[in-house]
DNA sequence: TTGTGTTTTATTGCCTCC
DNA sequence: GGAGGCAATAAAACACAA
């Protein structure tokens, strides 16, 4: 009968594998049926009806009035039992756990012998409890990546809805504005062309056409666009999209420069082509959405 | 008491490293 | 090739509601 210290080996029929409480090095097994006052564990191995090995252990530890022949009887005729360890010894083994997750040798079988383990189930608690560490881990990454996915996604619907607002309101003075000027031309043309020579350089009078103020319009979401923004200065709309835009396509420009009141048209908003997105849009779904 | 879901202990097979 | 780690899984132990 041989003893084997794994229970990952493959072991021969009837193999019974003896421990002492202290120590975890296999004993004679005079001590087996002689047991000293050191507390021993058992690991049966044996073959079952259809030839496969099984080895499980068959009790991990005694306790002090567990002594004696007929308890041992007792052990021997009860079915082989899989034995939690103690609320202390997984204490221990938990602290330990805390101090450094792998275990080298050496630490593995001063732990088994503190505990009065087989370093086996030294090594097994820690690979399972490594399981558990790498499970909770996951779970605490997937619940912080979820709250950043959250926020992300109520700032871009937050933003998607400004946008269409933006837009409508555009819409909304490109219509009042292009009615005005309709109305105003019928009305005095030959006055109105003389006007022409003479009109200053001066921002389009949104403002005045709408009834709207000129900062709702600017003022609008500044947080959104910051330095891409459009804003006027000296008659002239600066923003790095539109210019950007006014690069590519310069008959369909939202961007106006120096142009008579009667001269400039307003594109539908629809109509634009946001053909190019900010280098730092990585997610082109995320900015064709946005076109 | 019992059925069921969860946790814990242990095994197996594969992989990597020395 | 052996030791040890990991993923997947089995199975016992446990918790708990019905």
């Amino acid at each position: 009968m041989a003893a084997c210290a794994s229970g990952r080996d493959v072991g021969g029929l009837g193999t019974v594998l003896l421990q002492t409480h202290r120590g975890g090095a296999s004993q004679p097994l005079e001590s087996f049926f002689l047991p000293s006052s050191s507390s021993p564990s058992f690991l049966v191995r044996f073959d079952d009806s259809n030839g496969s090995t099984t080895s499980r252990p068959f009790f991990t530890s005694f306790d002090a009035d567990d002594n004696g022949d007929d308890d041992l009887d007792e052990y021997f005729r009860q079915p082989e039992k899989k034995r939690r360890l103690s609320v202390d010894q997984v204490q221990f083994l938990e602290k330990s756990f805390e101090v450094e997750n792998k275990l080298e040798p050496e630490r593995k079988i001063q732990l088994a012998k503190d505990l009065g383990l087989q370093p086996r189930q030294v090594a097994i608690w820690f690979q399972n409890r490594r399981a558990r560490w790498k499970t909770k881990r996951l779970e605490k990454d997937y619940d912080l990546l979820q709250s950043s996915y959250d926020t992300l996604k109520a700032d871009y619907d937050g933003l998607l809805r400004e946008k269409d607002k933006l837009k409508a309101e555009i819409n909304s003075l490109t219509d009042k504005l292009q009615k005005k000027e309709k109305a105003t031309g019928s009305l005095d043309l030959a006055h109105n062309d003389a006007m022409s020579r003479e009109i200053p350089l001066e921002k389009p009078s949104l403002d005045s056409a709408s009834g709207c103020k000129q900062e709702d319009i600017s003022s609008a979401r500044s947080d959104i666009f910051d330095a891409d923004s459009p804003h006027y200065t000296d008659g002239v709309v600066h923003s790095s999209l539109l210019d950007e835009d006014d690069h590519h396509n310069n008959n369909n420009s939202l961007c106006c420069r120096n142009l008579l009141p009667d001269q400039y048209v307003f594109p539908k908003l629809e109509d634009e082509d946001y053909s190019d997105p900010p280098a730092s849009f990585e997610d082109q779904a995320f900015w064709s959405s946005w076109s």
